[in-house]
Order: C-alpha cells, then sequence, then structure tokens
DNA sequence: ACGTAAACTTACCCGCCAGTAACGTTACGG
DNA sequence: CCGTAACGTTACTGGCGGGTAAGTTTACGT
C-alpha cells in the first residue's frame, strides 16, 4: 500500500497504523496476553517506536478505545439522526451497530469483551465507553416518549429495554459469525420483530404476573 | 467452618476450596492476571499444592469451567423439567438463570466473559460449555413446536432466538448489579413480557419487511 | 549541500510468575 | 507406638515481556 519504498512515515500515520495492529492483536489475544513486541511488529516497527507515541500499554489501549468508540458512536448517530418516526429511527440504529460488527469485529471484541482483567485507569475508561453506546441506545428506546406528551416511562424501565437490546445484540453478533451469508438487514429485521412489540409493554411499565396455563 | 483446629483437610474437600478461590480469582482478575499464588493463598494453602491437584493453571480453570457448568446446566434443568407448557417452561428457565446468576456472580463471570486470552486446549472447552448452556435454552425455545403437530420452525430460526435470549439475558445480569433490590423474578418477568410475543412471529418465520409509517 | 530534528534501531535491564525440587509434619492403620 | 503415606512447606529457576538508554539513519527546510 501506498509507497512501499519509503520506510519513513511521518507520525500521525504510524500512530494509527500502530492502533490498527493493537486493535487486531488485543482482539486476538486479550488485553494481558498481547505483547507489545507482536503489537509493534504488526506495525511494522520496533517495540521502542510504540512507547514513544503512546507513552505505555495501558496508553496505547486507551488509544484504541477512544478511537473505536468515536467510530462507532458516529456511525450510530448519522444512521438514526435522519431518520423519521421512532420505529425507523430503532430499526437505523440496530441496522448501524451490525453493519459496524461486521465491517470492525475486533473493534467490538476490544470494546465489548474485556470484563476483567483490566487497571482501575483501563477499567474507568472501558465504562465511560460502554456508558456512550448505552446512552446511545438508550436515546434510541427513549425516542417514543418524545413523540408521546407524557414523560411516562421511567429510566429504570428504559434502562432495562436497553441492557436488553445491547445485550442480544452483542451476543447476535456471534450468530453472525455463524451465518456469513446473512446480510445485516435480516437480523436486524428478525431483531425488530422480536422486541419492539414487546418494548411497549415494558416501557409502559406493563408488567403483568404469569398467565394462568391457557387463555 | 467445619473444624478449625484440624489445619490437615483430606484432598477432596481441599480441591473444592481450591476451585472456589480460583472461581473468585478468575472471575475478579481474568484467567492471564490471576496468579496461582494468590489463588492458592486464599484457598489457605501454598502453591505447589495446587500443581499437585490440579496439574497446571490451564487444569485448574478447566476444573472450575467444568464444576460451574455442570451447576447451572443443572439448575436449568431441574427448573424446567417440571413446568407446564413452553410459556410457564421458558419463563421456568430464565428464573433459575437469573437466580443462579445472583447467587453465584463470579461463576458467571468466569463461564461467559472470557472470550479472548486463551489457550486452544481452555478455548476448546469453553466452547464446548457454552455450547452445553445454548442447548439448554434451545431446548425451552423449541418446547413450543414440540406441542404443535408441525415441525414448523428451521433451526436457524430457532438458533437465533437463543442467541437472542441468552445475549439479553447475560446482559441484563449487568443491570442486575445496578439494582440489587430488583428480584430475579421481576426481571425474569420483564423479560418474558419483552421477548414472548415476538419470538413467535421469528420462530413462524414470519419476517416482514420495514413498516411503511404509521399504519 | 548540509545541519538538524524526526524517525527508527539494537541491546539491554528487571520484576513477575508458572512451574519444580527437596525437604518437614501430621494422622491413621496395624 | 511407630511407620508410612498423605498433607504440606520453603526456596529456588527460567523465561517472558514491559519498559528504557544510547546510538543510527533519513528526509526536509533553508
Amino acid at each position: 500500500m501506498t509507497d512501499t519504498r519509503r520506510r519513513r512515515v511521518p507520525r500521525p500515520v504510524r500512530e494509527q497504523q500502530i492502533i490498527d495492529a493493537a486493535i487486531r492483536v488485543f482482539a486476538k489475544r486479550g488485553y494481558h496476553a498481547a505483547s507489545v513486541e507482536e503489537i509493534a511488529e504488526l506495525a511494522g516497527v520496533s517495540k521502542p517506536m510504540v512507547y514513544l507515541y503512546l507513552d505505555s500499554k495501558e496508553g496505547l489501549f486507551l488509544a484504541c478505545l477512544r478511537r473505536e468508540t468515536e467510530r462507532l458512536v458516529t456511525a450510530l448517530r448519522a444512521a438514526a439522526g435522519p431518520a423519521h418516526g421512532p420505529e425507523l429511527r430503532l430499526r437505523a440504529g440496530l441496522l448501524a451497530f451490525f453493519t459496524f460488527v461486521a465491517e470492525h469485529r475486533d473493534s467490538w471484541v476490544v470494546l465489548h469483551r474485556q470484563a476483567a482483567e483490566l487497571s482501575p485507569a483501563i477499567a474507568a475508561e472501558l465504562a465511560r465507553t460502554r456508558r456512550a453506546v448505552v446512552t446511545e441506545v438508550s436515546g434510541l428506546v427513549r425516542a417514543d416518549d418524545a413523540a408521546d406528551a407524557a414523560p411516562a416511562c421511567p429510566d429504570d424501565e428504559a434502562d432495562f429495554v436497553t441492557y436488553t437490546l445491547v445485550g442480544a445484540a452483542d451476543s447476535l453478533t456471534d450468530w453472525m459469525t455463524l451465518h456469513p451469508e446473512e446480510p445485516p438487514e435480516r437480523i436486524t429485521l428478525r431483531l425488530m420483530n422480536m422486541v419492539w412489540v414487546g418494548m411497549r409493554n415494558v416501557l409502559d411499565g406493563e408488567v403483568w404476573t404469569t398467565p394462568g396455563r391457557e387463555p
């Protein structure tokens, strides 16, 4: 790619190459098992360069986290913004999500699948970025009420729905890899189909007790 | 607990104590960041004992995995078995799951949140245990059709629903920790409320195209 | 052209931790 | 009451990997 003859590359470009490499390695090995050496090699550079540009392994991970969160949030906003009506809005958001994951599997792994094993500083940042994604989805969920007059649904209920959606979508990410032929559109469609009706019930606080057998 | 005066403890008991300690530490630190030293100390024993009884760090992790998978699957089967009808059956399964997680947070973390960062042998075993859980849930989902005459739903659709449910439930696990006062029963209720209706649509292959705005 | 800063390297240090060797100690069976 | 096997320990090694000091090369500005 680009000019193969020139080895020397300006800093901003190298930084991105290093982050690219880091995301792949972090996704494959996990934070602790990933070695800076391997990342450097994949980026076509030696280890001290990584430390010069990104300070530390932790700093490198944070850089990955920030860049990819930015990308995902941007994609979500871009998709949901122009949609008319709550239903199409949510659909657009989900579609944007599945499309993002389909195109950047590694990013999603780094962003979302690193629950344990990290230093306080990283854990804090990770919590923040997850919160950002949840907030974005939460916005989609709450879009209903904005249309209605009543601010009917309490935050807890909206939160519940959001967690359910994010978890379901995350898990379907695995399903996608088992069905590579399925386009994000169909997955989105099925998920909408599955949750759209029930969402309303929960958001309106309609928690009935278990029905007694057959109606 | 038990007899505090006796220090010497028979092997089967120690093994369980070590596994108990390992689950807590693995959950807190993640596989790589966890040190065998810390696990041994928490189990009230010195490091070589761990290697004597469980062979290696990998063997120790596998032992944790197997024991807790066993427990979860047992809980699911015990709950879903005696329930009458598909709806109550699924409800019972979900309730059993949330109850299990509420009582064994660490177990669930070890079982489910260790995607990356493990050796091939562990990864294989982890895949097997996840498969076991998914199969169990899949049974709950498919329970519908068993009642009906037609084996109507193709495996893909049932799989899709299963992944959605497992993912949603997993994510709600986090929601639980933010709302410690919510009993598993209410969480189960809300989730049922949210997905039960839509499940039918997807299982029956009713994937409509996006509705054009307002009906 | 040539000096200088930015890009890059080699070669090292050092702490941490999985895994082990060799050696004490308690209980329980005969 | 004593032997022996099960229970347990202290004290090491070996290597991997994060982090760095010191030096080398290339491009770009003037």
